[in-house]
RNA sequence: GUGGGUAUAGCGUAGUUGGUUAACGCGUCAGUUUGUGGCACUGAAGACCGUCGGUUCGAAUCCGACUAUCCACCCCA
């Protein structure tokens, strides 16, 4: 196989043995953000890179190496979205939205990109599911937003994911605390891994979640930001566990929480597990009270979350969760032979146009190998047209699962087939009804028995 | 960017201390008589053993480089 062109690096190929999965993730996610009255938005897949630059911060790792960034012809520079945040909010900012009354909510699935290196969990295009909520300054909004992230992960039946949560201050009080945080490293400077001494400088709540031992170590009596948070971020933190603890959301403080973004102010989460590698952060996000005018808008509170769709899919299936079932051919069509083949193509459409799916042999195959296609593709029912049925205008439908074989008229194809196809369904239920009550029959009798 | 693991048919694997026709399962295709699938059986197609170079009479097997991929660090979804 030399020669052939791979896909590039850290992308992924989704064949139609898995779609269904993909499907199930995706409705559930939107239908649940419906419900909380999250509204559908759609972006452009690049922007602006100045636009990241202002919103992600020109000092972290996604916007200083990780972006795919092309110039065009001219002088503009684009980016491939690293997030879905900046985005949404840049569309929401141009657009007038910040007119309309708040608060607002938008919700998008999007691919995003980031030149990093490949492993468990972490690809170079990955598939993110975000929400943004924008205009309440109030706790009840954070709560409002994290229940979303519960209700979408328990709707989708996952099991051991924590939510962490955090107050990283508005800027006035995370100031105080950094240099109370400098200070305390400071004096243990020469014990610090060599990235954390560059971190003293620039960012030292990085410091606080570095994987080294030593730095570990030092981290554990550090001061907390909790301590440093000013009357008004406190009273938002404890408002927002007041919020979740009403709303029965079990989460845990971590005071080392920290996030890679620039933007966060006051609530930061995570939704984490073990289950899946390294990369265990499910779903992250926060408050941004500062950026809709950071980007150009008119002051408001803002906050938001992004989901990694392929780490949820680890998880599911890992846990061996339920998928939507792949559809399946309702009809085959097996024409004997190739003067059959018009009158098979003919039935085809018309039962296609009552939008029943439906194939027929492409093949030129023996009637036997059709069956065992058909077999192979799910197909429910079968009809075998030879010279006969079409001079009589007649043939048999088969039920692949139960073998029984009814006649049709196919001058009348339409309703037959529906008639049929419907008491197949009857049939099935009946039979699932039979199941229940049997089981139902037995667990008394075991009872009575015990 | 820094580490470590792996690389054999479409997929999953075997391949003994280097020895000549590289094996097995799944899948694909065709058959097991005459117009009906799932099971079973038979057979066929399909691999220059990731690439290049080296050691050797001889390499899928040993060595080196490269490439790809996986995992971890970093960072994040």
């Amino acid at each position: 196989m030399a020669g052939i062109i791979q896909r590039p690096k850290g992308t992924m190929d989704v064949l139609p043995s898995e779609i269904n999965k993909w499907k199930t993730v995706e409705e559930i996610v939107e239908r649940q953000a419906e419900v909380f009255g999250f509204r559908e938005i759609r972006i452009p897949t690049f922007e602006d890179t100045g636009l990241f630059v202002r919103s992600v911060g020109d000092t972290t790792d996604v916007v200083q190496k990780e972006m795919y960034t092309v110039t065009a012809t001219g002088d503009s520079s684009f980016t491939l979205r690293p997030e879905g945040t900046a985005g949404a909010i840049r569309a929401v900012i141009e657009n007038g939205l910040l007119n309309e009354a708040f608060p607002q909510k938008y919700y998008y699935l999007l691919s995003c990109f980031r030149h990093e290196k490949p492993q468990a969990g972490r690809l170079r295009e990955f598939h993110q599911f975000g929400c943004e909520m924008i205009g309440s300054p109030s706790p009840a909004a954070d709560a409002d937003l994290i229940a979303l992230a519960q209700s979408i992960i328990d709707s989708l039946e996952i099991k051991n994911v924590k939510l962490y949560i955090n107050s990283i201050g508005c800027p006035e009080c995370r100031a105080k605390y950094h240099e109370a945080l400098k200070k305390y490293f400071e004096q243990y400077r020469d014990k610090l891994c060599d990235t954390c001494k560059e971190r003293l400088e620039k960012n030292p709540m990085r410091i606080l979640d570095c994987k080294s031992d030593e730095d570990k170590k030092l981290a554990k009596n550090a001061p907390v930001i909790l301590d440093y948070l000013c009357d008004d971020c406190r009273a938002h933190f404890d408002g927002l566990r007041r919020a979740l603890g009403v709303m029965g959301i079990n989460f845990k403080v971590d005071p080392r929480l920290v996030r890679g973004l620039d933007y966060y102010t006051r609530t930061v989460f995570e939704f984490i597990t073990t289950e899946i590698g390294a990369q265990g952060t499910v779903c992250g996000g926060g408050r941004y009270d500062r950026l809709i005018e950071q980007l150009g808008g008119k002051p408001a509170p803002a906050l938001g979350f992004g989901m990694g769709i392929e780490r949820i899919l680890l998880i599911m299936q890992k846990q061996n969760c339920n998928f939507f079932e792949p559809t399946t051919c309702d009809l085959y069509i097996a024409p004997m032979n190739e003067n059959c083949l018009d009158e098979a193509v003919r039935t085809a459409n018309i039962l296609r146009g009552d939008g029943v799916s439906v194939e027929y042999d492409l093949m030129g195959r023996s009637l036997k190998a059709q069956m065992k296609y058909a077999d192979k593709i799910g197909a429910a029912f079968v009809m075998v047209l030879g010279e006969e049925e079409v001079e009589s205008g007649f043939a048999k439908i088969k039920n692949m699962a139960t073998g029984k074989q009814t006649e049709v008229d196919l001058e009348n194809i339409s309703e037959e087939f529906e008639e049929l196809f419907c008491n197949a369904i009857m049939e099935k239920d009946e039979d699932f009804r039979k199941i229940e009550e049997n089981f139902l029959k037995n667990r008394k009798n075991g009872e009575g028995r015990s």
